[in-house]
DNA sequence: ATGGCTGGTAGAACCAGA
């Protein structure tokens, strides 16, 4: 048996923050790095200086400006598909075949706007309705899965710096985490950030640009994401959130996290 | 309690992030 480690980082614009995006995957080593906002279309993606570096396999599903994935790998994977789960043609999802026969989904869910109500705040809306289609899409699946991402939802108190002042802040509503409650429950999926570092334990993947001092006021939130389907679970050996990253030139306001497989 | 920052794009008294 061999270990494939597998990342995922939501990057903030994959152009501008091409060099520590280089350095994460010399220190790292993922076979696999998934990546979300790359923010360009595909045709400005950096595909030479990924593949440069081995990562010579790559899938993208980018659009200008906003939003956008890709999957970059050292190990062949093929596209099965990317889904729309909200029907208005963002690109926020891409899913690859690894060589194993397993299913790797990377899915950047919809931040949702600044007022958790659907009527003052259609994009809350949006966000509640993508957590939905995803629940029926679990439902579905039948087939070994890792799911990751940036889910923009932090679940358990112990995912955010003060539960009672988050209460009311889109992330970390009650409605919000039902919603991503209902879509775990769906297919069973497994929470891999959480089954290696059990709550209360304090374990965040995001920091506000907004601090003065990201480090010192540590008011932070985990808004990504590994999610495994049960018997896939099972193969995982470690999970490991690089914070170290949010301190680098230029930062992203995530940090990559990596789950290791023993397959 | 509020405001605080960032990248992309346009050239903003911008938008979106979360």
């Amino acid at each position: 048996m061999a270990i494939t480690r597998i990342a995922s980082w939501n990057i903030n614009s994959v152009r501008f923050r091409l060099p520590i995006v280089e350095q994460f995957l010399r220190d790292a080593a993922p076979d696999i790095l998934c990546l979300q906002e790359t923010k360009t279309i595909d045709a400005e993606f950096p595909a030479a200086a990924f593949a440069a570096l081995g990562y010579t396999h790559q899938l993208l599903n980018g659009q200008r400006m906003h939003h956008g994935v890709a999957i970059v790998s050292r190990v062949p994977l093929t596209e099965i598909e990317r889904h729309d789960w909200q029907a208005n043609g963002e690109a926020r999802h891409i899913a690859a075949r690894l060589p194993g026969g397993q299913r790797l989904d990377n899915v950047y869910i919809p931040a949702g706007g600044d007022i958790p109500d659907r009527e003052a705040n259609p994009k809350f809306g949006q966000k509640l309705d993508f957590v939905e289609r995803m629940t029926r899409w679990s439902e579905m699946l039948a087939e070994p899965t890792v799911l990751v991402g940036d889910f923009n939802i932090a679940p358990l108190e112990a995912d955010v710096w003060s539960h009672k002042q988050l209460l009311d802040v889109v992330s970390h509503t009650p409605v919000e985490v039902a919603a991503l409650g209902a879509m775990q429950a769906a297919h069973g999926w497994v929470d891999l950030g959480r089954r290696f570092v059990p709550a209360p334990a304090r374990l965040y993947t995001w920091w506000s640009y907004r601090a003065k001092d990201w480090a010192a006021s540590d008011r932070g939130r985990r808004l990504d994401h590994m999610w495994a389907s049960p018997a896939l679970a099972e193969t995982a050996t470690a999970h490991h959130v690089h914070e170290a990253c949010r301190s680098w030139l230029k930062p992203s306001d995530h940090i990559p996290i990596v789950t290791e497989f023993d397959w």
